[in-house]
DNA sequence: TTAGATGGTTGTGAAATGCAACCTTATGCT
DNA sequence: AGCATAAGGTTGCATTTCACAACCATCTAA
């Protein structure tokens, strides 16, 4: 406890009492939990669309939508996942009647993706949840907040990418 | 486009020459993904230790340690999950011999739970992961960032639990 | 003492994850 | 040309997770 900062400059994390160790200063402890609750409500707000839950659908489905033609490997780049779980993303879309592949003329081995009218209108219904859920669920980010704290996310995942690549 | 912007300051994300559509817009998207990446990177780091994987493991142990005859329902508090999902958690920690249930002495229904020698050792080698990758993977977070993110990312934590009870 | 709240467990069904192995087509080097 | 290697995708597997609903036991308060 240190009293001498003011509370919401840089509080001291406790729960229902209880501290939690050395995760109250470890960054992957907030961004594992804002995530767990953030896709637990973004679950929810899409359970009714058949391309509910799991975590690569949504930026697919807008990808395809976006870029007709687009081919697997982008969107795995993209996610940063590997090809096996990119593909197995596309399959449940291909499924639920979505998107479409063709072979990529240029190259054999490839797949074109193409949007379906039905996985358009399902981009639109999502990208109208997607903002719903910015404006409802982060409404306790005050306003003058928002900036920074997106551009600190921006940033983090920029460089994280970077690292990454 | 808006080239005005610093790219720093508020960086039009484009990933291989690809845009996301509104999730570039997104808190829920920024943080799905940073998750993604660093749970993966938790999990590797964790691989050898027979509580690798998933989210509540590690929070749950530390509680244990630090607070010996903490209760499970405390604990589904804090993670902010139900209780079938705190309880299997426990079973796994349970069965890794890290904890130890005793029934609470003040409530029948209730139970206390221990942690025994080699939860102990475990929660210290825990602490000395979480300590390497804050250093480690999160080495691409500026210096004079730290503290700003840090404090943005408690506030955004703290409110949205308040919002949840 | 009886109804309702609280603490935990079990059962179920649906998915996701990462890894390794495998096939096919391009590409690059000699 | 011809062969080795890289790149694009798929399949199989084993492990784990998740949320929800139903259920049992105990405690508490009217």
């Amino acid at each position: 406890m240190t009293p001498e900062h003011p509370p919401d400059d840089d509080p001291d994390i406790e729960i229902r009492g209880l501290r939690i160790d050395i995760l109250e200063g470890a960054f992957s402890w907030y961004i594992r939990t804002l995530d767990a609750v953030v896709s637990r409500d973004l679950d929810r707000r899409m359970a009714h669309l058949e391309i509910a839950r799991g975590k690569g659908k949504i930026t697919t489905l807008l990808l395809v939508d976006d870029y007709p033609g687009i081919r697997p490997s982008q969107i795995a780049d993209v996610l940063m996942r590997d090809r096996p779980a990119t593909g197995r993303i596309i399959d449940r879309l291909v499924d639920a009647g979505t998107i479409r592949r063709e072979a990529a003329q240029d190259d054999q081995r490839a797949q074109a993706l193409f949007i379906t009218d039905k996985g358009h209108a399902l981009a639109d219904e999502v990208r109208e949840i997607i903002r719903c859920q910015e404006e409802e669920f982060f409404d306790f980010i005050e306003p003058e907040d928002r900036d920074q704290f997106m551009r600190q996310l921006k940033r983090a995942y920029l460089k994280m990418r970077t690292k990454w690549d």
